[in-house]
RNA sequence: GCCGAGGUCGCAUAGCCCGGUAUUGCGCGGGCCUGGAAAGCCCGUGGGAUCUUUCCCUCGCGAGUUCAAAUCUCGCCCUCGGCGCCA
């Protein structure tokens, strides 16, 4: 959510914004008009209570000095004013949720060096890594590879839950394990603290960190309790300090969660999306960083630079592309997605996405840090480091050989202790 | 799940019984003092509006009673202790 200080004193900015999106500058406006008028509802039910309240004194001097005329003649003046603030106030609070309501559907500001284009085929390149390695063979896709050496039970899995639920089982479940283990330690080491948050988490922490229409696509509800499944460690960890004013010793706090995800993939369905790429329950591997404004960027560079050194350390060919504003979503101001290679696919497929949120989430979640001219907002980033469904796809695509088998990625094999997974 | 005690500004604490301007300490920021510092002293330290001077809101959340609620009443949430259940 942007802050009220834009729309007041940098409309043009955020206009701008839009402009660049391809959005209209109705709400914007809307926003703008709601706050003038909640202002002024304000502004006058606040004098009405000034009366109210000085009245209120004059009866507390006339009681104590005994005057009970004069208190009673001050009552009598101000009988009805009670009704006339309740009046007032209806209508402002009104206008100050209508307003917010309004904003929060309002995107971030972008960055300036987000491309401009309609959709992700507009994102562009901004690096290569690793090397497509040469098969003499046609390479299998990752979904006849679970299935001829049976590490996945999809049919079992949409019997006992439904469609895009599995059981993950043998090697390739130990292979999900060794990564969440490789991974958090190599974040560990890098000065993360690891964190394993709630599962799920109430409406007024999950507003902070999401586009309200996750509600609707994303998140599963739980009911009778109005909780939600996570989608990513990266809501409770970023949510974590929600209403805190946070001591400058303390940033910036780096996080490393762990945690299965679990997401509805509404509208999603077709041909590639077979087997584990697009599923409804995975785990992950997340890095979140909770910093002072000024220095943002350079973290966000950094949850980049982890990305990479990480997933070349597991051998894997990928390319790093720069999200351009038709992609990115409300939340982040900028995002870099890690696109790795999959042979069997025959393309570039998403695999990590590192986002500076800046001040947006901090903001919804009044998190704030102290500074010497008061309290003011945090920036908050995100990045996976590994969600192992899809590296595992990545790796089985990339490691596979020409009778099906799977090679296990070196810095994996301590963890494995074994170079080739079993079938079952 | 049951019983009991609690929730007050960054932290700690007073006020609640008996309704009438949110107390004090610590921490933090600024100033005075100093060659410099410590100590000491002074001011500030939740959110918002504003005619720049003042005002309004804020005591876990919500409703009610009242001219007036941190204070009284009701409902809910959370924390702690005890009991029960339990991996």
């Amino acid at each position: 959510m942007l802050d009220m200080s834009m729309f007041r004193d940098h409309a043009d900015v955020i206009r701008a914004d839009h402009d660049r999106r391809g959005l209209s500058h109705d709400s914007i406006d809307e926003v703008i008009r709601l706050d003038d008028e909640w202002r002024r509802s304000r502004y006058d039910a606040d004098q009405l209570r000034k009366q109210r309240n000085e009245a209120a004194r004059g009866i507390a001097e006339a009681k104590k000095s005994g005057d009970e005329s004069a208190a009673n003649e001050i009552l009598e003046r101000v009988t009805d004013i009670g009704a006339k603030i309740d009046e007032l106030s209806l209508y402002s609070d009104e206008c100050l949720s209508k307003r917010d309501s309004l904003r929060m559907g309002i995107p971030n500001i972008l960055h300036d060096d987000v491309p401009v284009g309609e959709d992700d085929q507009k994102n562009t390149l901004l690096s290569l890594h690793g090397e497509k390695s040469e098969m003499k063979f046609e390479p299998r896709n990752h979904n006849d590879l679970i299935e001829l050496n049976g590490w996945v039970d999809l049919s079992r899995g949409a019997k006992v839950a439904g469609s895009r639920f599995y059981f993950m089982q043998g090697d390739l479940a130990r292979l999900d394990m060794a990564l969440q283990q490789y991974g958090s330690d190599f974040l560990i080491e890098r000065g993360y603290t690891l964190v394993q948050p709630p599962l799920m988490m109430n409406r007024e922490a999950y507003e902070g960190v999401t586009d309200l229409s996750d509600f609707e696509t994303v998140m599963y509800g739980i009911k009778p309790d109005e909780y939600y499944l996570i989608a990513t460690s990266e809501h409770p960890l970023t949510a974590m300090r929600m209403d805190e004013i946070i001591e400058p010793s303390e940033l910036p706090i780096k996080l490393v969660g762990v945690s299965p995800c679990f997401r509805r993939e509404v509208g999603a369905h077709g041909l590639s999306d077979r087997g584990i790429w697009r599923v409804h329950q995975f785990t992950k591997v997340e890095q979140i960083v909770i910093c002072n404004p000024d220095e943002s960027w350079d973290h966000h560079e950094d949850l980049l630079t982890n990305a990479i050194d990480l997933w070349d350390s597991l051998g894997l060919h990928y390319r790093v592309v720069n999200i351009c504003t038709g992609d990115m979503g409300t939340v982040a101001s900028r995002k870099y997605d890690l696109e790795a290679w999959l042979p069997g696919a025959g393309s570039y497929k998403e695999v990590v996405s590192c986002s500076n949120c800046t001040d947006y989430q901090a903001n919804r979640l009044r998190m704030r840090y102290r500074t010497s001219e008061g309290n003011s907002a945090v920036h908050t980033l995100n990045s996976t480091a590994i969600a192992t469904s899809r590296a595992l796809v990545a790796i089985m695509e990339q490691y596979q050989n020409e009778d099906g088998t799977v090679a296990v990625p070196e810095v994996l094999r301590p963890y494995m202790g074994k170079e080739i997974l079993e079938s079952l």
